[in-house]
DNA sequence: TCTTCATATCGATAGTTGTCAATATGAATA
DNA sequence: TATTCATATTGACAACTATCGATATGAAGA
């Protein structure tokens, strides 16, 4: 049994349908980016204003990527005034620190 | 700027597709209980032959999602005799432990 | 109210994916 | 070698996805 297991028991289908919609949310390049940037970013949010030209997609494309990770729970999106800004979720916070870590580590 | 991205800087274009990729991989629920069935059992490995039954899925289904697995360094494959027997590579085994531990804490 | 402009939605399209039945491959054994 | 049986591959199909141009929505300011 690997150490990440303590339990013993293999995921349930429930479970594992919930947290492959997750990592599905995740599992796009373009998405990915996104995530990137907010995390990376001086106030741990972006304006949706900067998007098409910070990741070489049209505005429509954007909007469809954003409307994903708000729907998985993973961005929070806030307006003000006519710009929406988005910031990761709580949750995702959490996660993210102890998901991208290894994974960067791993890449480099 | 989030605890997780130390660096300050957001991910590339490539290293985006890269980690998409594997994220893309494991996004699946079939292949989420794969990965679980083989972490949580007594051997840290399964063979083939049980799969079809535990997972659900037509032979030539769970050979297709075998073989994703294995192409993306998540599962290694081991030929012993007649059956096929698979296991989680190293560099997820690390990654994994990584990964699950917060999120089980989280969850207890 | 009317205009402006940021964002969302619609409609279409090309490419991808999960699934299974049928068939091929390949290893062990008689 | 011939047979058996586990696994992989093929072929097909329905469902889904990323993308963009065109258009709608909705908020702020004139």
């Amino acid at each position: 049994m690997q150490s990440c297991c303590v339990s013993g028991t293999p995921m349930t289908e429930a479970d594992a349908v919930a947290l492959a919609a997750k990592l599905k949310a995740l599992a796009d390049p373009v998405r990915l980016r996104l995530v990137s940037l907010i995390a990376s970013s001086e106030a741990d949010e972006v304006c949706a204003c900067d998007l098409p030209v910070a990741l070489g997609r049209s505005q429509p494309t954007v909007s469809h990527h954003l409307s994903i990770l708000v729907e998985a729970g993973i961005l929070n999106r806030q307006q003000r005034g006519k710009w929406a800004w988005f910031s990761l979720t709580d949750e995702i916070d959490r996660v993210a620190g102890a998901m991208m870590r290894p994974i960067e580590a791993e890449i480099a």
